[in-house]
DNA sequence: CATGTCTTGAATGTATACAGCACCTTCTGA
DNA sequence: TCAGAAGGTGCTGTATACATTCAAGACATG
C-alpha cells in the first residue's frame, strides 16, 4: 500500500476538481470512467465517489453520480447555513487566538490587497484567512462543517473569479475582522464575520443572476 | 438487484442501531466482522461504513472503523450546532406550515403527553414533532444537517431514555412552539426552539454528569 | 410515418481472490 | 525470568469476474 490509498487520492483530486468548479454541473462520473482516467479499479473510485457524495459534491441519482448542479436556491441555502454557523465559530474562536495566528492573518490579508495577486490565488488566501480563525474555535465537527460549507460555496465563486477579488468593500471586512479579532471582541467578530458572509452572497448572487439575463438575452436576441 | 442494495440496509440498519446506542462506543467495526453479521461481502460494507463516517457515527481511526467515542465536549458541540441551525430552520419554514402539519404535530404532542407512551417512543414522537416543521423550510441540504446533528445526539438520549421524557419543562416547550408556529410566529418559534434545544442539552448534561461522579464515586469506594 | 417491442450494450452491485501490513503469540537465548 | 526475534493470524486495500438492471437503438407493425 503506498504512503495515501488510491481511494483517498481520487477523492482528493477529484474534490479540488470538482470544488474548483473544473467539471460542468450535471455531469455523470460513472465508476468505470473515473476508474479509466486514474487507472484503478473501480472499487476505490466507489469509495471517494461515496465519500464526495457526502460532502454533497456529487448526487446519487439513483445509480450514478452526477456532479450536483449549481443553482441560485442552493446558493442561498448554503450562505444561510454559513452565516449560522462560521459567527459561532468566530465567536468560540476569538478568545483562544495568539500572536502566531495574528501573524499569519496579517500576511494573508497583505496577499489579498497586493493587486498582483492573482484571482485564483486571493480565493486560496481568503479561504486560509477565515480558517485561521476557525482552526482556533476547537470544535472539530464545526471545522469540518464549515470546511464542507466552503468548498460547496467555491464552485459558485471560481465561476466568477475575475471579479471577487476586486470588490473592494470585501477587503474592508476583512480588514474589520482582523482588527476585532486583534482586540479579543469575539461578539463583534461573529456579527463582522455574518456581515461578510451576506456580502460575499450578495457579489455572487449578482453575477449569477446578471450572467443569467444576459444568456437570457442572448438565447431571444440569437 | 433486490429492491433495495445490500449497502443501503447494511448502511441503514447499522446506523439504527448506533444511534440507539445499542453498540458501545469505541467498538471497533471490522468489515469482515460486519460483511459476515449481515451475509454479505465486504464491498458493500465498505459503502456503509464509508457513510456512517461521514454522517460522524463511526470514526475511521486510520484503517478501522471504530464507533465514535461519547464526550461531553463532543455533546456540547452537537447542541451548539443545533442551536444555530434548527431555529433558522423553524423561522424559515414556519411561514409555509399548513393545517396538515399542524394536524400531525398536535396528535405527536398528544402522544409525548400520554403517560403510557413508552420512552422510545416519546423520543420517536419528539423527532417527529420537530421534523414536522424542519422538513417545510425548503432547504434539503439544512433538513439533512439536522437529521443528521439529531442521531448523533441521540446516542447521548438514549443512554438517560428513562428520563428524558419525564421532564415536564420539555413538554411545556414543545406546546410553546406549537402554540407560536400555529400563531405564524416564526421569530418566536425560532426562539423558543433554540430554548428548548438549550433545555434538551442541559437534561442530558445533567445525567451524563451525574452518571460519571456516580462511576467515579463506585471507583474510589470499590 | 408513428409506435411498440425486442435486442444489445454498458454500467452498476456484489462476490471472490490476492497482496501487503500490523499486531500478537511464541519460542529461544542470555 | 526477561528481552528479542520469528512466525502466524487477521485485517485492510485493491483487482478481477460475474450477474443484474437499465437504457437506447433497431426493427417490425399498425
Amino acid at each position: 500500500m503506498p504512503s495515501e490509498s488510491a481511494a483517498a487520492r481520487v477523492a482528493r483530486d477529484l474534490r479540488e476538481r470538482l470544488s474548483a468548479g473544473l467539471v460542468e454541473p450535471g455531469t455523470a462520473l460513472s465508476q468505470t470512467g473515473v476508474a479509466e482516467e486514474y487507472g484503478v479499479s473501480r472499487i476505490p473510485v466507489r469509495d471517494a465517489l461515496q465519500q464526495l457524495a457526502a460532502e454533497g459534491l456529487v448526487e446519487l441519482r439513483g445509480a450514478t453520480a452526477v456532479v450536483t448542479p449549481l443553482s441560485i436556491e442552493d446558493l442561498q441555502e448554503l450562505y444561510e447555513l454559513r452565516e449560522a454557523v462560521e459567527p459561532l465559530a468566530t465567536r468560540l474562536a476569538v478568545p483562544r487566538v495568539g500572536r502566531a495566528a495574528l501573524t499569519r492573518m496579517r500576511h494573508l490579508l497583505a496577499t489579498m490587497e497586493d493587486d498582483a495577486t492573482a484571482p485564483r490565488a486571493w480565493l486560496e488566501a481568503n479561504t486560509a484567512f477565515h480558517a485561521e480563525v476557525y482552526a482556533l474555535a476547537g470544535r472539530p465537527r464545526m471545522v469540518a462543517l464549515v470546511e464542507q460549507l466552503r468548498r460547496l460555496t467555491d464552485r459558485y465563486l471560481y465561476v466568477h473569479l475575475d471579479v471577487i477579488g476586486d470588490v473592494e468593500h470585501l477587503q474592508a471586512e476583512h480588514r474589520a475582522i482582523l482588527a476585532a479579532v486583534e482586540a479579543g471582541d469575539a461578539q463583534a467578530a461573529a456579527e463582522l464575520t455574518r456581515v461578510h458572509l451576506a456580502s460575499s452572497h450578495s457579489v455572487v448572487l449578482d453575477h449569477l443572476l446578471a450572467q443569467e439575463a444576459r444568456g437570457r438575452g442572448e438565447q431571444a436576441g440569437g
